[in-house]
RNA sequence: GCGCCAAUAGCUCAGCUGGAUAGAGCAACUGCCUUCUAAGCAGUAGGUCGGGGGUUCGAGUCCCUCUUGGCGUACCA
């Protein structure tokens, strides 16, 4: 469907065409003072110099030309604004359209596109810690935007399993245990099934290995473990295959208790056989270059405002790097999946690497022009004290701890409440606390850093995700109690609540075409806080179910139906939904 | 050094290619539950938009400069 806005200015400009004006300006927007009207259009004060008149005067030229029919109120004010009200019958029957039309008449902007997400970043060997949220809960949410609007999506977790952590963790098992097989070079048995330690270890043992990259000689053993290791040793690829049995199964549980889905589960290791030959190919274009021993792709390009250093391809230890394995990924995902984008969802710190990637991937020919290259990169998310998050001890806080602290914080509020039975607690409780950790994260910009606030985040008022979760609960009561709804169809406003509610409705195709062009699912949270709001102040101020006029009613239901539609449509984008009470 | 980003109410943040009176939430105070869930609604109070210049009929928004903070700056990811 055609978004208002666009109908409007649409008409403006011919307006504006009509009255002697040149039509760009009729740009029409939404209203900055809804206390006077619903849409404006200042057209005419930017036009007042071309045409060296005062701004009223062509307002009111235009004002003239515009069909009153399609407005309630369609007026010039000084010094030149033009105000606009729509119609009841106007919103009654876009309202109507939305209600009857595919996914809301949203169009489908990504049909027949496919895009790649790589937003999971998660290290093998280490659990999901609080760094881990952001990532997973941003790319969720853009992948499911995307794939709202009618892109074919595949969500990448790319695994970090192939950099020098493996390396680390290598090195510090080889001195813990140093009798075990793997370490053996001349060992040519099989190796042990079973892995010689658990997640619980692994949990341990890379945090302890990192702590010792500074020592020279572990760190000399750790690079020199995470080139063996790409370069094949038997016992170290046995040794790396227990790491990710281990860890992936651990990953999986987690990003499954997060409400978080990947269609693939591959890493930098399977981007690892696409190496050799891309490099020996960029090697013989004359693409990468030898400088100070290793080989680089020099991108820095004219106009660059600071000195963009070179893409490393092979480290000076022959060894590859994650510029390298990024590479050699992209090279995997066009051969198979022929995106039409890729996006990456990464901490902002890695801006210039993603820089360097693509203008390297673009150089070699990798990734060809047609096909976009994104990086979304997000800020840090700190303390409620605004400080780097940490538990009491200094020690970096789990992700599992993170979410089952705000799952207890919000239990306690659902006991408290006494509305669900008991048996319902738990899934009732689930659901609030997915909320109010997602929504709490989601209504931030992506690039800003943010406070994490459980307490804040998990308040029953406000703008929230339980807010959020209680509009579409109480909305839910109604229908139930009144009955079949699906059906009824869209009634012209009854009163000023309901036509603001209906505008705001309307804003659903317009909110969410913002966010993916932005790459901001903050929009959509925006959004529906407004929603929400239109939602309860009409619920307030309209007694719905003892209507005595059935028709009237049924219109009531109808829009509050929409609305709810709409709500649970925009948190599932978000990721998460909302249960039937609390 | 160079580059990127941020600075708006006591706190956490919006502010959509410059436009009318800078908006929410929390905290504070005040109303509204015999009526569909008060996890709600309405209202009061609170701001030299970091400082200083400039462009413009008009600047939180654009340009310059300064201050403060965060981050990045080839062999970690």
């Amino acid at each position: 469907m055609e978004k208002i806005l666009d109908i409007i200015t649409e008409k403006m400009q011919q307006a504006f065409e009509a009255a002697g004006y040149d039509p760009a300006f009729g740009r029409v927007t939404v209203s900055n003072r809804p206390d006077l009207c619903e849409y404006q259009c200042n057209g005419a004060l930017s036009a007042a110099k071309q045409y060296k008149c005062a701004p009223i005067q062509i307002a009111k030229a235009v004002v003239e030309q515009l069909n009153a029919q399609d407005y309630s109120l369609v007026e010039a004010v000084m010094p030149g604004f033009i105000n606009l009200k729509l119609s009841g019958s106007f919103l009654q029957s876009y309202l109507e359209q939305m209600r009857t039309a595919e996914k809301f008449g949203v169009a489908m902007s990504g049909s027949g596109k496919t895009i790649v997400v790589d937003y999971g970043g998660a290290n093998v060997a280490k659990p999901l810690h609080i760094g881990h949220l952001r990532p997973a809960i941003i790319g969720e949410s853009l992948k499911r935007l995307y794939n709202y609007l009618g892109w074919n999506t595949i969500g990448d977790v790319h695994l970090g399993d192939w950099g020098l952590q493996m390396g680390l963790i290598i090195a510090e098992l080889s001195e813990r245990q140093p009798e075990l097989p793997y370490f053996d070079p001349d060992y040519t048995g099989d190796y042990p099934t079973e892995a010689p330690f658990t997640v619980t270890d692994l949990e341990e043992i890379y945090p302890t290995a990192s702590a010792k990259k500074s020592d020279p000689e572990f760190s000399h053993k750790a690079h020199q473990a995470t080139l063996e290791l790409q370069q094949g040793r038997r016992g170290y690829r046995a040794l790396w295959q227990h790491i990710m049995n281990v860890s992936v199964a651990d990953l999986r549980k987690n990003y499954d208790n997060l409400d978080v889905h990947f269609e693939k589960w591959l890493g930098e290791s399977d981007a690892d056989p696409y190496i050799p030959a891309m490099v020996e190919n960029l090697k013989a274009r004359g693409i990468a270059v030898q400088s100070q021993g290793a080989w680089v792709i020099p991108v820095a390009q004219e106009g660059d405002k600071k000195e963009i250093p070179p893409c490393i391809l092979v480290k000076s230890d022959g060894s590859s790097i994650y510029a390298t394995t990024d590479l050699a990924t992209l090279v995997q995902r066009m051969q198979d999946w022929h995106p039409d984008k890729v996006l990456y969802v990464t901490d902002k710190r890695q801006n210039l690497h993603f820089e360097q990637v693509f203008r390297a991937a673009r150089k070699a020919g990798i990734v060809p022009p047609e096909t976009e290259l994104e990086h979304v990169g997000f800020g840090t998310m700190n303390g409620a004290d605004g400080k780097p998050f940490k538990t009491r001890d200094g020690g970096v806080l789990r992700l599992e701890t993170l979410i089952s602290d705000m799952t207890d914080f919000v239990r306690a509020k659902v006991v408290e409440n006494k509305i669900v039975d008991d048996s319902e607690v738990e899934a009732t409780t689930a659901k609030i606390a997915m909320a109010a950790l997602k929504y709490g994260d989601l209504s931030n910009q992506p690039t800003k850093d943010y406070n994490f606030d459980m307490e804040r985040f998990a308040a029953f008022e406000g703008n929230t995700g339980p807010y959020i979760l209680y509009t579409i609960v109480r909305i839910k009561s109604i229908l139930t109690r009144y009955g079949a709804w699906e059906g009824l169809p869209i009634q012209a406003p009854a009163n000023d609540c309901a036509k603001d509610l209906m505008l705001s409705v309307t804003k659903l195709g317009p909110t969410l075409e913002q966010a993916q062009k932005a790459s901001c699912p903050n929009l959509i949270c925006a959004y529906i806080y407004e929603l929400a709001g239109c939602v309860n102040k009409f619920y307030h101020e309209t007694r719905i179910l003892s209507e005595e006029d059935e028709s009237l009613k049924a219109g009531y239901i109808s829009l509050i139906g929409l609305s709810k539609e709409i709500l649970e449509t925009c948190i599932g984008i978000l990721g998460f939904s909302a249960p039937e009470k609390m």
